[in-house]
Order: structure tokens, then C-alpha cells, then sequence
DNA sequence: CCAATCAGTAAGTCTACACTTACAGTAAGT
DNA sequence: ACTTACTGTAAGTGTAGACTTACTGATTGG
């Protein structure tokens, strides 16, 4: 649940490269290992990762699987991006105002 | 350069942990370090990643080196994540525009 | 029912890497 | 020059985890 998750997910290369396949639409386990240099299997436990972190949705069709990018898990993590991107923002036109050169003033050059 | 370096240098925890104490501004290594369960050295390491990521930038101040956060790499981020979001979405549309109850039409429902 | 297809799981291996301690370097104060 | 504070780097260790090859389980079609 916690943003944790998602970035440990996103932080495996191979893991991302399955996520990416899902860009453009849901696809199968096999589809996808097919186009990687990873056994099926590898697939297989990618998307277990990406699932439990919120990142991929699961859903049956016959003997296959087909996996989508969850928006919900996605939108966590672009809105946990733009928090970051704001505050840091924010901190840097703050201290431009404060102190023109110097920074951090604690109280004494000592 | 990629965005892979950024998500491997975000997906270990610690390291993440060190990232958000720049949110508020820069600070130095070792004042990082006080604040997290691991020793002075391994936040350096860390830092070392971030920066190779393109996602710190460091400044000398004594003998102290002021770590901060590098809006830019923060917003190549940041594009690559509204990127992808918005190429789901588009995807999420198009098949509901598409086929209304079915998905992936391969031609034959048998 | 049997075979084929698609997938998840178990078990084991092997490497990447996060961490530690010890050491070396640099800047500033006395 | 000596000491103190702050840091990066080297070297070594231990473990998480990414991968493989079995194997098992479901669903579908003949």
C-alpha cells in the first residue's frame, strides 16, 4: 500500500521492461516473456511483484491471463512525484527570497 | 542518463530515505546519517548513486558538502511518470471506445 | 477422456549490492 | 604544525533477490 512497493517494483530493470508492455493495452504472461530475454517463469513472478505493489491488474480470459497497468497504483505514484517535484520546488524559490547567497543561516558564522 | 539509472537508485529504501531529506532543502552527509539507522559511510555511497542518477547535486562548503536535490533529473522524472500515465489513460479510452463489453478482438469468439 | 496450451509455484543457484570497519584526504581553528 | 571536524574510498562480508529448471494446476478442444 505504501509508495515503498512501487519503487522497489520500478527499481528492477527487468520488472520495468514488463511493465512497459503494458503501455498500450493488457497482454498475456507468455506474450510478453516471448519478447524478453527472461523465462516465462521470471515473467510470471514480475507481475506478482508489480501486482501486490497496486501497479498491474489481473484478469483471466481461458487458460490465460491478461495483466493491465492498475490507473489507481499508477496515479498514486505520479501524484507522490509531483508532491516531491512541488516541495522541492517550493524550497528552492524560498531560500532564493530568504538569502541571496548564503543559505541555511543558523545564527552564527562562529 | 536513462530514467533506468532513477529507478534503481529509487528503489532501494534507504536510499529513498536519504532522497526525502532533501525535500526541505540541502543538508550534509552526516547530518543525514544521524537521522537513519545506517552509518555515515553507506549514506555516502548512496548519495553517490543519487548523483551518478542525475537526481543530487553536491556543493562544497568547508569541509562539509551540502547535498540537494537536481530539479532537473527530479522533472525528467517526473515527464517519464505523466508520460506514461497518459499513454494509459489514452489506452483505457480507446478500448472502451472500441469494443464495448470485449477487449482484443482476435476474430473469432468460437 | 486425453492432449494441448497457458500459467503459477517450489526449490535451488548465483550474483549484485547494501552494509560494515578501517583508512586517507581536505578544510578550518588554535 | 597539530588537532578537530567532515567526508570519500577500499576492501571484505552476508544476504536479498533475480533467475533457472522442474512440477502442478486450469481451461479448452478433439
Amino acid at each position: 500500500m505504501a509508495y515503498g512497493e512501487k519503487w522497489v517494483a520500478l527499481g528492477n530493470g527487468t520488472r520495468r521492461a514488463v511493465f512497459e508492455r503494458l503501455r498500450t493495452g493488457p497482454r498475456a504472461v507468455g506474450e510478453i516473456a516471448r519478447e524478453l530475454p527472461v523465462s516465462r517463469p521470471a515473467v510470471s513472478q514480475h507481475l506478482r511483484v508489480l501486482k501486490s505493489a497496486g501497479l498491474v491488474r489481473e484478469r483471466r480470459q481461458g487458460t490465460r491471463r491478461l495483466y493491465s497497468v492498475d490507473p489507481d497504483g499508477l496515479a498514486e505514484l505520479r501524484a507522490y512525484v509531483d508532491g516531491f517535484w512541488h516541495e522541492v520546488l517550493g524550497a528552492f524559490t524560498e531560500a532564493a527570497e530568504d538569502g541571496q547567497g548564503r543559505e541555511e543561516d543558523h545564527g552564527s558564522e562562529h
